[in-house]
RNA sequence: GGGCGCGUAGCUCAAUUGGCAGAGCAAGUGACUCUUAAUCACUAGGUUGAAGGUUCGAUUCCUUCCGCGCUCACCA
């Protein structure tokens, strides 16, 4: 039997030592009028003596974390909600039963305590224990107490484990939820709607991206997990609701990388008789809303050891951005060199001969493809402070309004922070001729090869032709923006279950198996 | 998919140009009624990711495979 097989049976063992004391192994419940949290703020200020005369009785649970024994007393910390608080268990003030359990008690276990709160020589808020209630059993054993559990797969595998040995781990998805909610609040504060929309959808859209397949066995058809819900929002912007929004997942069959997880949160609002202009000065709100409430009320963070200050939102256009971030003093255009087809052309191959790896262009690719290309290699990964980019070409992006003067670029912008793109926006096409156009387009590019070119959506194009009023709409992505303002570096540190490769065997059913065999050594 | 790196006790980490595989924590036994990474004594714990090769001898060098990380390409 191999030694982790040995502790295993040790403490599956204990179980039936401990029910031999009288206590049950798997208790219902243990009601707790206070938390270790409240514990902690509500008696840190009392002092000691003062805490002797009021006699303050608490109930509190949770995970024993440290184990100091003395004898016939010791110490102990358990965690709860994050929170640690230190027991002291006396023979004497806990009876006989209750104090052969605490010698029991392994580090992981549950335990729920009663007793009196005071503070200790050394000055610790503390709970005298004068009883002692057994909890739930932790058979496998702990993490390292000292050095918490700092291999990266069993993080991701077993977030339990990373959220009880790593605290760090607990508030990166405190801010998240504050983030989320801070989000929501402000929406909900200038008379949006929350919504759900399809995740299953017949045809797919709202982004360019591959998608994953599924089957419904009862209509017998396939059917996509969303790419973006956003044709459906702006469906329900012809049904009326004016201002809309959905938090919720968005799933793109592709690679993963530190900023990409195959599922991932989108926040997507829709703001109608409005155009991408109005979304821009939203935006602005909306982030340092975000960065407040993750970060105690400082827009600023810091985040790969930059600071990055989500109080200010930088704009500058596409073209603006190309020539500010052009890597060479001497061939750098001026931003109506953009406007030129032959010129961009031109463009592409200088900037080419300053680089290792020339740009991956398809050959005879648009004007406008190469400047959006050109921007991405020159500009997205300098894009440090929150910066917000406008004025797209029209190529890649088949749901925008065109600029009223030039219809070869649309109404759209980006946001970029930490070099990573984080929102999306635009005024929303709402000609269904011109949509029908569009489309057809990307039909074109679909047959041409791009696999990730738009599907012809009819049913949304009918939606247009009742009338869509004029409307705006933005995309922020959740999960980079909680990177930025946790200061995480990978996407999976702030997705609590990302997606990892198939594990190989865990055993575990096998150990409680053997365990649940072995005869009883009492 | 390409390139680079890593894999040693349950956990965190050592091991001298290739020469007996170690420590702390966790675990077991004992002592200890104000400790806090409790302390002290003793005990147990390893197919060094897997398979092959070179060598008198491999954790160490080579090959292949597996897993993970970083990075580039694609994408948000």
């Amino acid at each position: 039997m191999s030694l982790e097989d040995r502790l295993f049976e040790q403490r599956y063992q204990k179980i039936r030592e401990i029910e031999a004391l009288g206590f049950s192994a798997y208790p219902r419940k243990f009601a707790y009028p206070h938390t270790a949290a409240e514990i902690s703020a509500k008696f840190e200020p009392v002092s000691g003596e003062d805490l002797e005369a009021q006699k303050v009785q608490v109930r509190v649970c949770g995970r024993l974390m440290t184990v100091r024994r003395q004898g016939k007393a010791g110490f102990c910390h358990i965690q709860q909600e994050g929170e640690r608080l230190q027991i002291y268990v006396r023979k004497d003030e806990v009876g006989e039963a209750a104090f052969e359990l605490y010698k029991k008690l392994d580090a992981g276990d549950i335990i729920g305590i009663e007793g009196l709160v005071f503070r200790t020589k050394t000055g610790e808020l503390t709970v005298r224990a004068e009883r002692l209630e057994f909890l739930a059993k932790a058979i496998l054993p702990m993490p390292e107490k000292w050095h918490g559990l700092q291999d990266i797969e069993i993080r991701y595998r077993q977030r339990y484990l990373d959220l009880i040995a790593n605290r760090q781990v607990r508030e990166v998805f405190v801010k998240r939820d504050r983030i989320i909610r801070a989000l929501r609040d402000a929406l909900t504060q200038r008379g949006y709607l929350e919504v759900e929309t399809p995740m299953m959808q017949q045809i797919y859209g709202g982004a360019l991206a591959r998608p994953f397949e599924t089957h419904h066995n009862a209509l017998d058809i396939d059917l996509y997990l969303r790419i973006a819900p956003e044709l459906y929002l702006k469906r329900l912007v012809v049904g009326g609701l004016d201002r809309v929004f959905e938090i919720n997942k968005n799933f793109r069959n592709e690679g993963l990388s530190m900023r990409h997880n195959p599922e991932f949160t989108m926040l997507e609002f829709y703001q109608a008789y409005s155009d991408y202009n109005d979304l821009m000065d939203l935006s602005e709100v909306l982030l340092r809303a975000a960065a407040e409430a993750a970060n105690d009320g400082n827009p600023e963070v810091e985040f790969k050891g930059q600071k990055i200050n989500f109080g200010k939102l930088r704009r500058l256009s596409m073209k603006e951005a190309i020539v500010e971030f052009w890597p060479n003093d001497e061939t750098r255009p001026v931003p109506a060199d953009l406007d030129d087809p032959k010129r961009v052309a031109e463009l592409v191959d200088i900037y080419n001969g300053t680089i290792d790896s020339p740009l991956s262009l398809p050959a005879g690719a648009s004007a406008g493809s190469c400047i959006q290309a050109l921007f991405e290699h020159a500009c997205e990964a300098n894009l440090i402070q929150p910066t917000l980019i406008y004025d797209y070409p029209v190529e890649a992006s088949p749901l925008s309004k065109k600029k009223p003067d030039d219809p070869n670029w649309v109404e759209r912008f980006e946001i970029y922070a930490g070099g990573m793109e984080i929102a999306n926006a635009y005024s929303e096409l709402n000609d269904p001729q011109e949509q029908r156009r569009r489309f057809e387009q990307q039909v074109d590019q679909r047959e041409q090869g791009e696999r990730e070119a738009h599907e012809m959506d009819e049913d949304y194009i009918r939606a247009l032709c009742y009338g869509m009023p004029p409307t705006a709409g933005e995309g922020i992505g959740i999960d980079r923006l909680t990177m930025l303002l946790t200061g995480s570096n990978s996407i999976r540190d702030v997705v609590l279950f990302p997606l990892l490769r198939p594990e190989g065997e865990i055993g575990v059913a096998e150990r409680l198996r053997a365990a649940e065999e072995s005869p009883d050594e009492h």
